[in-house]
RNA sequence: GGUGGGGUACCGAAGCGGUCAAACGGGGCAGACUGUAAAUCUGCUGGCUAUGCCUUCGAAGGUUCGAAUCCUUCCCCCACCA
């Protein structure tokens, strides 16, 4: 791949870049030099599950290995042990070193789905940051000044606002830009709400005699919710281990807007590609739900299997369109005894509360072989096969 | 060290002696509508052996017939000024 072709597809989508001129300094002197440019990525280890909002980071790296660059991907077990501030205000809890490891493993397993192995350093940065002593620490933020912390968005909102800012999370920037200058990286990638703490890390690999990273910022997509990023503390997230039918249904309940962005940024579609598919759509030709489903498809096969989707898109239609039972019932053993419908709803853990059996009781979101009963007082004698259905998609099958 | 503001259910936030299991908003759940879209509308949202009872408003005591509300002590958080 020559320089241009490179700059194509690595720029692709991207939301900040500093500089282009300096990426195609980089990538020139690299092909020149027959290496590859070293690609960091940050990975915070207190949420293991890789969820689609990555995926927006993860396809970029992989495309830098495409072109022949390697991903360093830093675990920041040192600071997750330490506990790390979320961007909001909340300081999120430590973990013990057991966690991390353990979270740290299956992050591995994860990233390897999207990333090509061989071309991919896994660091912990507990590695060097736990050598350093106090003394290195002041050394190091001497590079730094406390305005130059405070430019950062979200700690001059709080500090505008008399909001807490603990001296840890002012701390937290450092260290990310530490790392970049201990992995000599060439170029750093994240979401746009990482770009302050990016360009840090240039200021200090100048200050500490390195050529500055190039700087490149993914946008963050909304979760299923529409109107957060998606996060794991937010609940908001399909992870890419889920299984077809969760990512699946996930993926078809979010909005008709969003899906347009998950077309670009988790499965790569080229936007004109994504532009002909909403003239279609907007025309009428085109119906959305049949795009939808194609997005759904292309997740599945792309994170659970191919010829998964498929499966998938079947499943949900019968569930849902069609109003059928799921093909993997699970299947809960009663005795044939008669009992009160909520004691049932209860015992098979629908509920978690007699109090929450009786209100879905009530509101009609309990059926027995499809018959709604809203009486909270109806009892029922279990039988093998008898099907239940709380809510839109809690069955069981009943066994004797 | 000083001054001021706080700690209320999943979250935010009202309430400041009885009518408080605690307004309102968010979230969540259920129903209607649908493409399980989204949006919208309606209802629910501490527990129980349930027209009552029990636990809950930072903690422990106290005043009172009665406390989330008043008093005392304590714990914790925040901002500002030094």
């Amino acid at each position: 791949m020559n320089v241009e072709q490179q700059l194509e597809l690595l720029t692709a989508r991207h939301v900040d870049l500093i500089s282009a001129d300096e990426l195609k300094k980089k990538l020139q002197i690299a092909k020149k030099e027959k290496r590859g440019l070293r690609i960091k990525y940050g990975a915070d280890p207190s949420a293991p599950d890789i969820h689609l909002g990555h995926v927006v980071g993860l396809n970029k790296l992989r495309e830098f290995q495409a072109a022949g660059h390697t991903v360093v991907f830093i675990i920041g077990d040192f600071t997750g042990m330490i506990g790390d501030p979320s961007g909001k205000s909340a300081t999120r809890p430590a973990l013990s070193k057991e966690q991390v490891l353990e979270n740290a493993e299956s992050y591995k397993k994860q990233i390897f789905k999207i990333l090509d192995p061989e071309k991919t350093e896994v660091r912990f940065n507990s590695e060097w940051l736990g050598e350093m002593k106090f003394e290195d620490v002041i050394r190091l933020s001497a590079h730094v000044t406390v305005a130059q912390i405070l430019a950062r968005d979200d700690f001059s909102k709080r500090y505008a606002d008399n909001k807490p800012i603990s001296l840890v999370e002012f701390l937290y920037p450092l260290i990310q830009a530490y790392d970049s200058v201990v992995v000599e990286a060439d170029v750093e990638l994240g979401g746009t709400d990482q770009l302050f703490n990016l360009l840090l890390g240039r200021e200090l690999q100048k200050a500490c005699g390195q050529e500055p990273q190039v700087v490149m910022t993914l946008p963050l997509i909304e979760g299923l919710d529409g109107v957060q990023k998606m996060s794991k503390s937010l609940g908001n997230y399909i992870g890419i281990t889920e299984s077809a039918k969760e990512i699946f249904g996930k993926l078809m309940s979010v909005s008709d807007e969003l899906m347009w962005k998950y077309f670009m940024h988790i499965l790569c579609r080229n936007p004109e590609e994504i532009e002909a598919m909403r003239n279609k759509v907007s025309s009428g030709e085109l119906h959305p739900r049949a795009v939808k489903d194609e997005l759904g498809r292309c997740a599945v096969d792309r994170f659970v299997g191919a010829g998964e989707g498929q499966k998938a898109s079947e499943e949900f239609a019968r569930i849902f369109s069609k109003n059928e039972l799921p093909d993997d019932l699970p299947e809960i053993q009663l005795p044939a005894e008669e009992l009160g419908l909520i004691e049932l709803v209860v015992r098979t853990g629908f509920a978690s509360s007699n109090g929450e059996a009786r209100r879905l009781i009530q509101q009609g979101g309990v059926r027995i072989d499809d018959e709604q009963i809203s009486d909270i007082k109806a009892t029922v004698t279990p039988k093998d096969s008898m099907i239940l259905k709380v809510g839109k998609r809690k069955f069981a099958r009943l066994k004797v």
